[in-house]
RNA sequence: GCUCUCGUAGCUCAAAUGGAUAGAGCAACAGACUUCUAAUCUGUAGGUUAUAGGUUCGAGUCCUAUCGAGAGCGCCA
């Protein structure tokens, strides 16, 4: 990604080649109180006889390049840097347009996956907000971005709920979303129980996989009422698709694919399944013995899909843990079965429990409907402050559901604990939107104050708040090649908790000398304009009072 | 049984590619409001990074072993 920084990196590495040395230059957070970051390279080389030339040479780099105040030599080797507010004032804005890239990559979000007929649950949560986020993050460093929601629309759940409908002889007019919601647990528990409709629905699901006119009519429309009820949800969580695809619109590509793949003998018989031949431990299954596709089956068939409808460097996988086994055995089936040499990426992420550590559930043991959820955490929001109109509750809520999503890294499992994520002080979406909406007040009292920025005159905590804010695209960085929205969402906090202690350490409104006032605002304007794009990124709205 | 992930303060978590004295937030305790919104801020306390070895100038991070936790392992997705 295009920032600041990378010139005078990649300047610096031409330095350490005049000696032979290949290092690419990390800019790190220094630990030295006072210094904004830290340049480490030279460490390793402190022993070295030309290292006094090689620091000098890196020491006058950097110093041309006017970001830092001049570097002092260091010893040890460690270069601290401070940032030059001067400078960077005129540079950087901290808006879309300081990372303007002009690479075309294009990256394909794989996430959200629902399938119909059932409903949204606490489950769908992390790779609804993770996918947002890292599709808002690679979109804001200039990233061709496209998401599709990979709906699960084929295949067993689907014959297991036309065979309940069948046998409770249920007439598909009267049908509606609700309804459907109830009828899936319901199919799938017969499913389980009961042989006569497991053969029954085994049947219909070849059937749909023959094209059965009838049955796909009735597909259909159990689609529809579906998606329209996935997409009024997602209106209140604040997610949108690019692509609605589903398995089924890949599922004619499957016979075609098959075949090559065992006239290239890539796949082989084995009890009467498709196995691939590639030599795998556990060997990797494409098709069931009777010949049914699995998920393997519809992901190959996607991948051959993408490529040819809509094109794409990298595809992201935004899906559980658990499901690492099937995306290796996916990546290596890509390679070795040659449909492309892309990158393809399973961003995985753990498990989200309830404030015990255990698995969501409701009262009565079921999956925790998202929306249910929504509700709880909203109620909670609406008890602290019952003066709010209902859309600023409601973007609170979405607020809350997000930062605390986004504020822990997303390998591992966590707990979420309403009380904890909705508290005002600590690292909740509470806390960074009350920050904002404090610096949109403040800058609508002291407006008409406003004089042109003549110099910056600074005071501590200014300047901290100032280095934290130009190091925007650290962070944005981190996040963006690891994938990790935590890195901003931390920054969000730490940023805000800057900002309240700037506010909070002198009077604003009441500063007399103009170039001093005109800092502050410049300051609260950049913390403004940062926080928001922050949110962006992480996929919150700001709210505009609480 | 095999494979993978993880173990950091009382609790929840940071510390990307190995870098200087391991940092935050909660909770606890002590302070600051006739407010530019105190839904805030300040301070105190809290650590042998599971254990034992190893590699390195340097290890929470890499390697090996042990203990502990979780997940996955051909006809679900």
């Amino acid at each position: 990604m295009n920032n600041i920084f990378n010139n005078l990196t990649t300047s610096l590495s031409e330095e350490f080649k005049k000696f032979d040395l290949d290092e690419a230059i990390q800019l790190s957070m220094s630990k030295i109180a006072g210094y904004d970051l830290q340049i480490n390279n030279l460490v390793k080389y402190n022993k070295s006889d030309f290292f006094d030339v090689l620091q000098e040479n890196v020491i006058e780099t950097i110093n041309s390049s006017n970001i830092f105040l001049p570097v002092e030599k260091n010893e040890m080797g460690f270069l601290n840097l401070s940032l030059n507010h001067i400078y960077l004032m005129k540079n950087i804005t901290n808006t879309q347009s300081d990372f303007e890239n002009e690479q075309s990559n294009k990256i394909i979000f794989d996430y959200g996956g629902p399938n119909i007929g059932k409903p949204l649950h606490v489950g769908h949560m992390r790779t609804l907000n993770i996918g947002r986020s890292l599709y808002n993050i690679h979109s804001f460093i200039g990233t061709e971005v496209v998401s599709d929601i990979h709906l699960g629309d084929w295949g067993m759940p689907i014959a297991q709920i036309i065979t309940y409908l069948e046998k409770e002889k249920i007439e598909l007019e009267s049908l509606d979303s609700s309804q459907l919601e109830v009828i899936y647990p319901k199919a799938s528990e017969e499913y389980k129980q009961n042989n006569e409709f497991k053969t029954r629905a085994q049947e219909i699901n070849k059937l749909l996989n023959n094209n059965d006119q009838e049955l796909l009519k009735m597909w259909e429309s159990i689609k529809g009422i579906s998606i329209q009820s996935l997409k009024e949800n997602f209106e209140i969580f604040g997610h949108s698709f690019d692509y609605w695809l589903g398995e089924s619109d890949v599922n004619n590509l499957i016979p075609k694919m098959i075949e090559e793949l065992l006239k290239d003998e890539k796949i082989i018989y084995d009890d009467g399944a498709l196995i691939s031949a590639e030599d795998t431990d556990p060997k990797i299954l494409i098709t069931k013995s009777d010949g049914s596709y699995l998920y393997i089956t519809t992901d190959l068939a996607t991948i051959l899909f993408r490529q040819k409808n809509i094109g794409y460097d990298k595809t992201f996988y935004i899906v559980d843990n658990r499901q690492s086994l099937h995306f290796e055995q996916l990546f290596s089936s890509i390679k070795y079965f040659e449909f492309n040499n892309l990158e393809h990426e399973h961003i995985s992420y753990g498990t989200l429990n309830d404030s015990d550590g255990n698995p969501f559930k409701t009262r009565e043991g079921g999956t925790k409907p998202l929306s249910e959820l929504f509700k709880e955490t909203y109620d909670y929001i609406e008890k602290i402050n019952n003066d709010l109109d209902k859309s600023i509750v409601s973007q609170l809520t979405n607020s809350v559901l997000t930062y605390s999503d986004l504020i822990t890294n997303r390998k591992t499992d966590y707990k979420f604990d309403l009380e904890k994520f909705t508290n005002v002080n600590g690292k909740t979406g509470i806390y960074v939107q009350y920050s904002q909406v404090r610096a949109k007040k403040l800058l609508e009292n002291i407006a008409t104050k406003h004089s042109e920025l003549n110099d910056l005159i600074l005071n501590d905590v200014d300047k901290e708040l100032l280095s934290k804010l130009y190091l925007f695209t650290y962070f944005l960085e981190q996040s963006a090649v690891l994938n990790e929205p935590h890195h901003l969402a931390n920054y969000l906090y730490e940023i805000s908790n800057l900002f309240n202690q700037f506010y909070e350490s002198e009077k604003i409104s009441e500063i007399e000398d103009s170039d001093q006032l005109s800092s502050k605002m410049y300051i609260t304007n950049l913390f403004l304009t940062t926080s928001q794009n922050v949110m962006w990124c992480l996929g919150i709205t700001p709210v505009n009072q609480m």
